[in-house]
Parts: C-alpha cells; sequence; structure tokens
RNA sequence: GGCCCGUUCGUCUAGAGGCCUAGGACACCACCCUCUCAAGGUGGCGGCACGGGUUCGAAUCCCGUACGGGCUGCCA
C-alpha cells in the first residue's frame, strides 16, 4: 500500500454526474501518473440515498470513462455505510475526551432561538450542558477557538476564523454518522493521502481538519477543483441541466471525445494542443495547472470534439458503430453503401438514423424542401428527362448515375448544384442530405423511379 | 446577511514583469473547394472587469471597487 492514494467519492443520486465524472478523472490521472491508488467511495450516509443498483451505475459509468476497476490503480467499490460501526466508535472517542458533546435542541427550536437572538445557525448553545447520549440528541463538535489553515494544491493556503463556523453535527438524532465525520474516518480508515474534489466542499475543508486532528491524525493533502456551470453560470443542477453522463452516451457521443473534452475544462497543458489521448493527457495533467474559476460545460463543443474523434475512426470501426444505432431491421448491405460518407458529417451517432432513414422506409416529404425544389420552373421537365434517362442505364452506380444527369441536365443550362435539387427531394424528401447519388446508388434502381415517378405525378396533378 | 473562492475574446483556454501589435480551440462571418449538407483550406470579427498604486516597463505584483460563484442542513 505504498504510494498516494486518491479517492472518488460520490454519493449515489441515481445517475452520474459530469462534473462527477470530471473529477474522477482528474484523480484517476493523479493515480495513474503517480503509480498510486485511485479508491472508490460510495457515500451513501443518507439512508434516502442507498440503492444497490445505484452503485452499479456508478461503476459502469466510471468503466465507460475508461476507469476500470481490473486496472490495479483501481481500488474498491467501498460503501460508506458499512463503515458505521467505525464511525460511531470515532464520534464516542470525541465525546469522551471533550472535543463534541450532546445537543438536545431540535432545528425548529435552534431556528427560534436564533431569531430570538438576532443571530443566524446554532449558537452553540448546549455547549457546556453536559448532556448524556439519548435518543433524539445529536452529537455535535466542539469547533476550537483560533483559525484554521487549508493547505490547497490548486488554491494555495486559505485561512478560516473558527469562530465563524458553528459546531457541527457528528451524529443524527437518530445515531447515524453525518458526512463530515464519515467522510474523515473513512479517508484516514482507507490510508487516502490526497483529497481532490469539486469547490463546493472548500467550505467543509475547515470542518474535516478539525477533525482529522481532533482524532490524531494528519490531514491529507486537498486539492478543490473549480465546478462546472451552466450558462447562467451555476453550478450544474440536475434539475436545470443536462447533466447525466449516461444521457450524453445514449445520444451518441464517444467515451474518448466526452473524456477529452471534460479534461478540458480547467485545466490546459499548457500548449495549442485540446485534442489528444488519454494517455497524454495523463502524463501531462497537474493538479497545480488547474484554473480557478468555474467553466461553463458547452455542450457544442463537445459536439465538435465528438465530430474530431468520429473522424479519427477507422472505416471499419466507423462502420461497425454506425451498425449499432440504426434499427436490427434495416438492410445491412444498403446501409454499407452510404456509411462512408456519413463519417465527415456526423456529430453524435444518435443524428444516423434521422439522416438516412429515406432509404430504409417511405419517404416523408418536407413540404418548405418541396416548395423551395419543385417551384423551379425547370422541375418538372428535368425529373421526366432523368427519369427515363435513368430507366435505360445499364450500371447503377453513383458514378454513372451523376454522369447521366449532368448531361440530362445540358439543355437547361444549370450548374449540377441546381439541378440535382429536384431530384434530391423526389428521392429522399429534402433538401439537405447524404451525397445524392450514392443515395440513389444504395436506393436501388426500382425504389428510386418509383419515388421519382411519384413526384412526376404530384407535379402534374 | 456572514465566510470563502474567483474575474484574459460570446465560450473553453495560453500567458507565471519586457518574447503580447495578447496566442489557440469552439461558435460566428467571408472566401475557396464542392452534387445539397458537412468535412477540409484560407482569411476575418472579437478579450486582459474597473480604479489606484509598485516598476524604466504590468494581462502578469499589491490595494480598493464592481461583478460572478461556492458554502452557510440532523444532504453529500
Amino acid at each position: 500500500m505504498s504510494g498516494p492514494r486518491f479517492r472518488f467519492a460520490p454519493s449515489p443520486t441515481g445517475f452520474f454526474h459530469v462534473g462527477g465524472a470530471r473529477t474522477a478523472l482528474f484523480n484517476w490521472a493523479l493515480a495513474r501518473r503517480l503509480g498510486g491508488r485511485f479508491v472508490l467511495r460510495i457515500e451513501d450516509t443518507d439512508e434516502a440515498r442507498n440503492r444497490p443498483e445505484w452503485t452499479e451505475g456508478i461503476i459502469s459509468a466510471l468503466e465507460w470513462l475508461g476507469i476500470s476497476t481490473a486496472d490495479p490503480t483501481f481500488e474498491g467499490p467501498y460503501l460508506q455505510s458499512d463503515n458505521a460501526a467505525a464511525h460511531l466508535e470515532a464520534a464516542r472517542a470525541l465525546a469522551e475526551s471533550g472535543r463534541a458533546y450532546w445537543c438536545a435542541m431540535t432545528p425548529e427550536e435552534i431556528a427560534e432561538r436564533a431569531a430570538a437572538d438576532g443571530v443566524t445557525g446554532y449558537g452553540g448553545w448546549s455547549r457546556d450542558l453536559g448532556l448524556d447520549e439519548g435518543p433524539g440528541r445529536v452529537l455535535r463538535f466542539r469547533v476550537p477557538e483560533g483559525e484554521t489553515t487549508v493547505i490547497d494544491s490548486v488554491r494555495g493556503e486559505v485561512v478560516f476564523d473558527n469562530s465563524v463556523i458553528e459546531d457541527f453535527v457528528l451524529v443524527r438524532g437518530n445515531g447515524t454518522p453525518v458526512f463530515n465525520l464519515a467522510n474523515v474516518v473513512d479517508d484516514h480508515l482507507m490510508g487516502i493521502t490526497h483529497v481532490v474534489r469539486a469547490e463546493e466542499h472548500l467550505s467543509n475543508t475547515p470542518k474535516q481538519q478539525m477533525l482529522w486532528e481532533a482524532l490524531g491524525h494528519t490531514p491529507p493533502a486537498w486539492g478543490h477543483v473549480p465546478v462546472l456551470v451552466n450558462e447562467q453560470r451555476k453550478k450544474l443542477s440536475k434539475r436545470r441541466d443536462k447533466v447525466a453522463l449516461e444521457q450524453y452516451r445514449e445520444e451518441g457521443y464517444l467515451a474518448e471525445a466526452m473524456v477529452n473534452y471534460l479534461m478540458t475544462l480547467g485545466w490546459s497543458a499548457g500548449d495549442d494542443v485540446e485534442i489528444r489521448p488519454w494517455s497524454e493527457i495523463e502524463s501531462l495533467f497537474r493538479l497545480e495547472e488547474v484554473n480557478l474559476s468555474p467553466a461553463f460545460f458547452d455542450v457544442r463543443k463537445l459536439g465538435a470534439f465528438n465530430g474530431e474523434y468520429i473522424r479519427m475512426m477507422t472505416a471499419e470501426e466507423f462502420a461497425a458503430e454506425c451498425g449499432r444505432w440504426v434499427p436490427e431491421s434495416w438492410d445491412r448491405d444498403r446501409l454499407s453503401v452510404i456509411v462512408p460518407h456519413l463519417q465527415p458529417r456526423l456529430v453524435t451517432f444518435s443524428d444516423l438514423e434521422g439522416t438516412v432513414d429515406f432509404l430504409f422506409g417511405p419517404v416523408v416529404v418536407d413540404e418548405a424542401s418541396w416548395e423551395k425544389a419543385m417551384s423551379a420552373e425547370f422541375a418538372s421537365p428535368l425529373l421526366a428527362a432523368t427519369r427515363s434517362a435513368y430507366a435505360g442505364l445499364p450500371d447503377w452506380s453513383a458514378e454513372v448515375l451523376k454522369e447521366t444527369l449532368e448531361t440530362v441536365m445540358e439543355p437547361f443550362e444549370l450548374k449540377l448544384g441546381k439541378a440535382q435539387a429536384p431530384v434530391r427531394v423526389a428521392v429522399t424528401g429534402r433538401t439537405v442530405g447524404p451525397p445524392l447519388f450514392e443515395s440513389l446508388e444504395a436506393l436501388g434502381r426500382a425504389e428510386s423511379l418509383d419515388r421519382i415517378d411519384a413526384a412526376l405525378a404530384r407535379l402534374s396533378g
């Protein structure tokens, strides 16, 4: 058990937060490069957050990101609730040594007293009552006078005046340990040397550091990274924002793209390179280089990264991946004709089905597209001429189809861009889409001609 | 309200006193390429929050102001 020990301690909430993903990745990069360990601990102290399947969800999300449970760097998962006895034992020790005391005030009583005294929060009113443990009573930490200095590798030294920290609860009225206590006891038990987490925990840190010291241990090295925010610059929340990693996965974002993008939020290697493989990120990442201000999670840029990663795939990889994003019933041969032309056009794989669906089902004509392409004078005659030329073609290939249309359009004095529009709308129903002649090739002669006939009929009718 | 943290193009960032006429990426605009749309190429738009210092010299150091964020729970 030598080497630095990092930990990732998410609380199970039913989905995996992208901000959590970034924190996990930061810890993973550090643990891997430094030859240490990445310890996964599920913080399920709050009984409302205790579902076995949620733990499985966390693990599969981590696996997707490349944080493999099979990697020797990985350790866990541990369940915080399994350590309840140790938490309570620590609480008892603190109570016996006088570092903590029992308090019988309910939240309502505290609010009343605070209002009456004109203060906010708990004023330490039970401090010297010498109460014993009892039903409904909470154990509170006796915050000492003085100040607490947190040495943070991201932010430097942060000093807190202890007088602004109230005597916080260690054990609830129902006898269960609270996060701050459990967190510290677990980190110590697991030999954690580095706590790297989001900035929202910075205010908790002096409390936890006091606990480490009260328990007679040396606190770990701290590192608080900035949070991820939405366009309103508020911390990403599951209520307002799309934060579930699983959702991005389902929409067809590549794990590599997500990982790479997440690592550019709040950190840069210092050069002009943004797209780089994890192996490089891992050797380059330094906590000391992490920025201090919140970063906006920009889905558009995520999309740009995803497109880059899609284009980096080999043709075989891309074709295989496409196969997974399309209905089982779709003809694979037909799909394979068009797929090579989709690689530079896709942002996410969930876009795939909608861009080639016209090849596997009836044409759905977009009326705006029809209007745009068919209102031209030449539309009908050109379509008719194309239809008869196509009908007699000996070879139904994209190349021949293109050359044929170029011949047909000559008397109309049009450019290909104009001339292809009516054909495109007749066959695909839309003005934009995959390359037309390859689409025709994939569709096949019979179906293509039928669609042109249908368009001609509508045009004359 | 109190405590803490922060502030470089719209966004993510480079920048650790002279290399900055502030660089890159996404987005946006234009042009090129082109069978539509993309992709690719070229170019463009656009920023050191503000005010004081310190210094020969400040985006970089100090102070103040403004603004933003986090925490302030018997959640984590």
